[in-house]
RNA sequence: GGGCAAUUAGCUCAGUGGUAGAGCGUUUCGUUCACAUCGAAAAAGUCGUAGGUUCGAAUCCUGCAUUGCCCACCA
């Protein structure tokens, strides 16, 4: 049997792995296997997450503990790797990192240019950090949410909800961000709480401009756009005013005063402003009661001439002064500080406004019921995370906005008919096509005119990768792989339930009536010390490559294994050096291990000895356990059991109990029923830590392997651990426990006494009616290094059955 | 305002009805024979709070408090 080195070179060593399942292809799909298929959706990264924390580390190892796991249990593992490279998060990054604040002076050419060359260069960086991390990736698979079949695969997403009546294009006012300047979905909005004031204006009354109507608002910059007041019909103040007209202040516009249920008598004076458009409130008054509309913005945010003085200055620049006009004209009339709840884009944090566009939505408000249906199909892990799901569903407003007015990401199969702006579409065969440098090959169906106006907008980026199981099964492509749709498995964060989830359940169903997936495993964040949110903007967090230089990536993975499913995992240091400790301490026990298993019959046979049998028989508990929590995607209780089982069952008991018969070679009987349960519990220990520590469990399998050339070519595609009812031995398990126990209490005894180890003791007295652990006595005196073991009285009690009598 | 989760040793957490657990940290002791990147041991908790159910509650129920998150409100 060859041996360990003195000390394993971590860095060197994870390398030398990496690259040796490479070469080897462990990690490949099988395209033409009968093996059952676990096929695995796993988030594509967007290019803007360059900064690779160790969050980010953490998700993605959570998913591939079970990954691996999977294999090993004889799954032919689909396990791809995509990069979400189109659309408003690649396009910001680039323009953040050259300077690109005004986009007319880059053609939009040009700027996919940048873009695509910079997607290139995070795609490298990414693929060096999973490898580095030892994801069992097949790279074969990779896919690009830009390139042509993921391009062809979004188009035909299109071109199928059009012919099934499900998407519209319809002008209507839509939520909006003035900094990235296009059009949002809800699900791109988050919240920012924000101290404000509430300003109580007056208005006057048409009729009798002496007569002042005094309203609270947070938006005084809105004056202009100010189309009505409303009051609550049952608020017997107001009754009179319903049907006047109101006079608003600064700009002169006459606006009517209506009523509607929904205005609360309570907040501010019971009078409210409504303009075009503040808030949803006051779009649905405007689609309701049909509103005047005065539009006073354009799509920078920039006041347009219906600000009449204000004109050119952005919201806020005439939010200040226009209070100080109304404040020179004596009409504000007071201030209350209030703190309230704006919608801002999360990726901006820009707070939105509303803008009149037109847009493609994909409806999703009438179906809110198969969605929910779907949703309760799937196998959540942790349930919990379905609550979210449901929220999120029954808060829904808006149908989904697809629309953007960018330059990079798939581009709208559709062109409108200069004449009769008809819509055109493109053949399916055609696809993809990118309408501004394609035309129709047909000239319009209705109006035979042959000018088109091409659709300049682009898709929402969640429109791609809400395809990812479509794109990963080639959906309607020639080389189609049905058997990857449905997916086994969705692997994801919890923040993107609402955006990532949603939207899949909803292409699958409308698409193919049926789910994306079976199961949806939800993780956690990964969070600082102190327990905030890992983020670019607190900067709390260090490279991962740094970790990994400092610790290797099996430390990292120890810690990232230790939140229990779906919640949060604070990062600490300490945590990832605990798992170096680990890692120590199974090369050093195994390095105990290689040392007596040369030339020797690693089989039970008949003579298997009594603490053999004991370890044997926790063993066969560990792996029932084991398995069971992995099956439940609850990698750390894995973790945690394996860990007992090797260190204290294993490493600190089972070998100091059985180290003397393997140094011993005139009994060879004992000897080698130490080597084969040795050799069991080690490889057996081995393949439960593969899928959290691949490397070092790696490095043991080949060094065995040089010897046993029957072991498969990566502990990662050997056989996950079976349990052998031969082995499982409640008599020898429960005796041998007290024979632990009894040795537990003979070291607590030395070192009350302040003595060795190894220090020699007289006599242990046992007193127990159980007369069998007389068996183990030669293991338990050579371990205690007591001289004489013997029954008799006892004057300890370790349980009911058992004292004992140590005499030193 | 509605919902979800959490509250256990100094710290980070596990523990879903049967005598309170782990790792780290602290203290003490111990190295020829796998491992000082180690081993052994000790100290340390009225399990957020007030009630209830039960022979028995960290665990089940109810109220409250604190923290975090999700959603809604946004005049």
């Amino acid at each position: 049997m060859s041996s360990l080195s003195k000390k394993y070179n971590i860095l060197e060593q994870e390398q030398k792995w990496q690259q040796f399942w490479d070469q080897n292809n462990i990690y490949k799909f099988d395209q033409t296997s009968q093996k059952p298929i676990f096929s695995v959706d796993t988030p594509p990264p967007y290019a803007s997450a360059a900064h690779l924390h160790v969050g980010h580390a953490m998700s993605y190892t959570q998913a591939e503990f079970i990954i691996r796991f999977k294999r090993m249990q004889g799954y032919n593992i689909f396990y791809p790797m995509g990069f979400d490279d189109n659309g408003l998060p690649t396009e910001r990054y680039v323009e953040q990192k050259y300077k690109i604040t005004d986009k007319s002076k880059i053609s939009r050419e040009e700027f996919i240019k940048l873009c695509l060359q910079e997607t290139k260069e995070v795609a490298k960086t990414y693929t060096s950090l999973w490898k580095s991390l030892g994801l069992s990736i097949d790279w074969s698979l990779l896919y690009s949410t830009i390139s042509p079949m993921a391009r062809r695969i979004s188009q035909k997403s299109f071109l199928d909800l059009y012919k099934k009546n499900l998407l519209e294009h319809r002008e209507e006012p839509t939520i909006w961000c003035s900094s990235c300047q296009t059009a949002l979905a809800q699900a791109d909005l988050e919240d920012s709480e924000e101290k404000s004031k509430l300003n109580y204006i007056n208005f006057s009354l048409a009729t009798d401009k002496s007569k002042k109507l005094l309203i609270a608002t947070s938006r005084p910059e809105l004056l202009a756009a100010c189309v009505a007041l409303y009051v609550n019909p049952d608020d017997s103040r107001y009754k009179n005013l319903i049907n006047q007209k109101a006079i608003v202040p600064i700009f002169h516009q006459e606006v009517p005063i209506k009523s509607d249920p929904s205005v609360d008598p309570k907040f501010g004076t019971g009078l409210m402003m409504v303009c075009t458009w503040g808030d949803s409130e006051d779009v649905a008054k405007w689609k309701k009661d049909k509103l005047e509309t005065r539009l006073i913005f354009d799509k920078s945010g920039h006041l347009n001439e219906w600000a009449k003085l204000y004109q050119g200055l952005t919201l806020k620049e005439a939010r200040t002064k226009i209070i100080d006009k109304l404040q020179e004209q004596k009409l504000l009339v007071k201030q209350e500080d209030i703190t309230h709840v704006l919608n801002v884009h999360e990726r901006c944090k820009t707070p939105v406004e509303f803008y009149l566009t037109k847009q493609w939505f994909i409806k999703i408000l009438d179906n809110i019921e198969d969605f929910k249906r779907q949703g309760s199909k799937i196998n959540w892990f942790p349930l919990s995370m379905k609550k979210k799901y449901d929220t999120w569903l029954d808060g829904l407003k808006w149908d989904w906005n697809i629309s953007r007015e960018r330059y990079y990401g798939v581009p709208f199969p559709v062109w409108y008919c200069d004449k009769c702006h008809e819509i055109i579409l493109p053949e399916e065969k055609d696809l993809p096509v990118d309408p501004i440098e394609n035309k129709p090959k047909n000239p319009c169906p209705k109006c035979q005119s042959n000018n088109f106006i091409p659709e300049k907008d682009v898709m929402d980026t969640w429109m791609t990768s809400s395809l990812t199981p479509q794109i990963n099964s080639h959906w309607q492509e020639e080389n189609e792989n049905k058997k990857l749709y449905p997916m086994s498995l969705r692997i994801q964060a919890f923040e993107i339930i609402r955006t990532w989830l949603f939207y899949t359940i909803v292409k699958s169903w409308y698409h193919e009536k049926s789910l994306p997936w079976q199961d949806v495993m939800i993780s956690g964040h990964g969070l600082d010390k102190q327990g905030r949110k890992i983020s670019k903007s607190l900067g709390n967090y260090e490279p991962v490559a740094n970790i990994i230089k400092r610790y290797g990536s099996d430390a990292l993975r120890y810690w990232s294994a230790g939140s229990n499913l779906g919640n949060n995992l604070r990062y600490k240091e300490e945590e990832v050096k605990d798992g170096k400790k680990l890692i120590t301490k199974l090369f050093n026990a195994s390095k105990f291990c290689l040392m007596f298993l040369q030339n020797s019959k690693l089989e039970i046979d008949s003579k298997l000895y009594p603490i053999d049998a004991w370890i044997l028989s926790k063993l066969q508990n560990t792996i029932k356990t084991t398995t069971r929590y992995f099956n439940d995607y609850e990698y750390s209780k894995a973790k945690k059991e394996v860990y007992n089982f090797f260190w204290k069952n294993f490493a600190d008991n089972y070998i100091e109990l059985s180290k003397s018969r393997l140094y011993n070679d005139e009994n060879k009987e004992a000897k080698n029923s130490a080597q084969a349960t040795l050799y069991i519990c080690l490889i057996n220990i081995l393949k439960m830590f593969a899928p959290i520590l691949p490397h070092i469990t790696e490095e043991i399998w080949q060094t065995l392997k040089q010897d046993n050339k029957e072991l498969e070519t990566s502990i990662h595609i050997s056989s996950w651990p079976e349990i052998d009812k031969k082995l499982i031995n409640e008599k020898q398990e429960n005796l041998g426990d007290q024979i632990v126990e009894i040795l537990s209490e003979v070291r607590k005894t030395k070192s009350n006494a302040n003595l060795a180890m190894n220090k020699d003791i007289k006599e242990i007295i046992i007193d127990s009616k159980e007369k069998d652990l007389e068996k183990f006595f030669p293991d338990l005196a050579n371990a205690t290094h007591a001289q004489q073991i013997s029954f008799g009285t006892g004057n300890l009690k370790l349980n009911e059955e058992l004292k004992i009598k140590i005499i030193l």
